[in-house]
DNA sequence: TGTTATTTGATTGCACACAATCTAATTGTT
DNA sequence: AACAATTAGATTGTGTGCAATCAAATAACA
């Protein structure tokens, strides 16, 4: 019966790969209405916690390297809510700041994580209990790329 | 202090989101193996299963539409791995079949998700547990797409 | 000091995801 | 039979993800 071990429905790792997409599914009409898509909220989320980042920190902070990065903030850019700017001290490094837009759209944004609970029915007891399995999990893999 | 809801940190999606890339990252080089892709893997486990299936029976399975699926399965067919022709009672339909090499590549595949159990340092029961919790949370989830 | 190594982003190329739109085929209704 | 509605895939366009490669700047050190 090692056939089963093959079976989709068995794999935990489809699971995660098929949660994740329909939680972004269920983000995504709360983020048209701010013009951002998915990995563009988790930018500014750092930004409107840190007021300014790095393309390097903001890669660690997310997991994403410049080969996505770059792109996406020259998009954040264009929408005119982040700025772009070599550092002065080491030119090799480039400062990603908020516009005076990107520091508003915060006021627009504050309301989603509610709106997002309600439309997932979860409790906070349960939400919070998931975030805690999730993240475990993510430190042990993340402890394995070496 | 309801900035703290916005915080990245706070975040059951960004969890999860990050959790999913890390896992098919996992996936990757045992993949790079058997040249696949970790959707096209997934394809291939549904085809493993049960011999043939539609393009739409493929989509609900895994919850991807033809947008995605039409472009992987021309790689598959590709790659010498399926076969894709138009159902002769409804030539609407396009029925993915296995090649003999395609059939193959499943003898390679088996023992990946022993590999990837030992890989990510977890029990059986650990496994199982985080696999139900997924599982209910997209199911969950499944439900509210109306 | 001069050279090597490292670091930081950018670029390129490929493969998803997914919304929106289109076409062809089938079904339902009258 | 005629025509509207539905269904299955394909196509197009935008936006990630990520490996591989590159260039410029900085750090390390013999």
């Amino acid at each position: 019966m090692s056939d089963e071990h093959l079976k989709l429905d068995n794999m935990l790792c489809f699971a995660l790969y098929a949660c994740s997409r329909e939680m972004t599914r269920l983000y995504r009409p709360l983020l048209d209405d701010l013009g951002l898509t998915y990995p563009q909220y988790l930018t500014m989320l750092v930004l409107w916690e840190e007021g300014e980042a790095t393309v390097k920190h903001l890669g660690e902070r997310m997991y994403l390297d410049s080969g996505t990065l770059t792109p996406l903030l020259k998009r954040l850019e264009q929408s005119g809510l982040v700025t772009r700017e070599r550092s002065r001290t080491d030119e090799r490094v480039v400062v990603i700041g908020l516009t005076d837009a990107g520091r508003d759209l915060k006021a627009q944004a504050q309301d989603i994580p509610k709106k997002l609970m309600c439309k997932s029915n979860l409790q906070m007891d349960e939400f919070n209990h998931l975030k805690n399995e999730f993240e475990s999990l993510l430190k042990r893999m993340q402890a394995l790329k070496d």
